[in-house]
DNA sequence: GTCTATAGCACGATAGAC
DNA sequence: GTCTATCGTGCTATAGAC
């Protein structure tokens, strides 16, 4: 659903790369205006002429990433066959979730690392784009639990925590070229469908 | 091994324990040595007897949080029993990881939040106490694989990633009345262990 | 749409009194 | 061991030329 950029919006999404790279290296407080103009190849004051603040600029960094996500999940998970198994629907949502993170590896650095030191204004506002996302994936737990895909006594709030956090990391530690985005997320899969235990090893209480 | 203090050591402590809680919500940058000096109950001019520099105050920090989850580490693991087996270890790490993260929280966060964001020779030499803390992970790992406790084609650094990603983001979200940290711990542990799926309920592949 | 210049303020750090 | 006072610097944001 990217739609081509109107030629007034080329520098200011320029500004908008720039400000994330920033805002990712040097956090909330010691990114300056000055650096994030140098950074899109502009002067300081040019700078207010797209975001009339910093406030304004962090804002729209912090959205930005939000937004790809949700869009980007929304669009896989309707790609699917409506017959798809929950562990298939679970990997889709594992290898989305990876591929868009690192696809917008500034953005989503610099929203996990500076997301508790902006104003608080800030946070309540950008938390509204939040809720919903965390929504679908415990949409995509509860229905394979239903459907008795998924262990009945599964605590799936705990699980929804492990998964967020774990495939959040990837984006302090991935490097392309190593290993794939898709090895990544089934391995990651693998794990939190089947268990890193031999089956049937030993008891489980 | 938490000895008692010196008395001169109780307000270098008292400057400590405010800077973590400053660097938590305003960053690297934002954390100013006036605001952490009046959270201590000092003026600016005062921190300097203890810290000579911002730069040694967010080292000490970063340390202080990586030294206790280390110790606690050590004294846990050498507290099982030698026959242990590999789910009992890890089981143990989970719990003792999580405590730790929840007991030290300020420093849990402070350290995560501004790791990325603090001068590179600081972030360098920090980086030296960790590697030892990752390789205490991956030796409980590869022991628990070798013995065939764990799947012989489970990828034990993707285990080893996605595990520290879950833990550590417990310090953002775990708050005290509701769950405990051991019922957060054992929760984790069964999923990474057994997994989500109802056992032999499809293809793994 | 980008520039230069600058107002007004806060920063890290130091000096020296007590 | 903590204070006050201050130096030199760098910050966000604005004004007005081009």
């Amino acid at each position: 659903m990217t739609k081509p950029l109107a030629k007034s919006a080329i520098s200011q999404k320029r500004v908008l790369d720039a400000a994330a790279r920033i805002f990712r290296d040097y956090g909330y407080a010691g990114a300056t205006m000055r650096v994030i103009a140098e950074e899109a190849g502009l002067k300081a004051g040019s700078l207010y002429y797209h975001y009339k603040s910093k406030d304004e600029l962090i804002s729209a960094v912090l959205d930005l990433g939000m937004n790809a996500a949700i869009e980007a999940m929304q669009t896989a998970l309707a790609a699917l066959p409506a017959e798809a198994t929950g562990r298939q629907r679970l990997e889709v949502a594992f290898r989305t979730h990876v591929a868009t993170i690192i696809a917008n590896g500034d953005y989503s650095l610099a929203t996990s690392r500076v997301y508790g030191q902006v104003p608080e204004a800030i946070r309540i506002q950008h938390q509204k784009l939040r809720d919903p996302y965390g929504l679908m994936w415990r949409e995509i737990l509860t229905t394979a639990q239903k459907r008795g895909e998924f262990r009945a006594d599964a605590n799936l709030t705990l699980a929804r925590l492990l998964i967020l956090g774990a495939l959040n990391w990837t984006a302090e530690w991935f490097k392309p070229g190593s290993r794939s985005i898709d090895d990544v997320a089934s391995g990651f899969a693998a794990i939190v469908m089947d268990g890193l235990a031999v089956p049937g090893g030993g008891s489980s209480g």
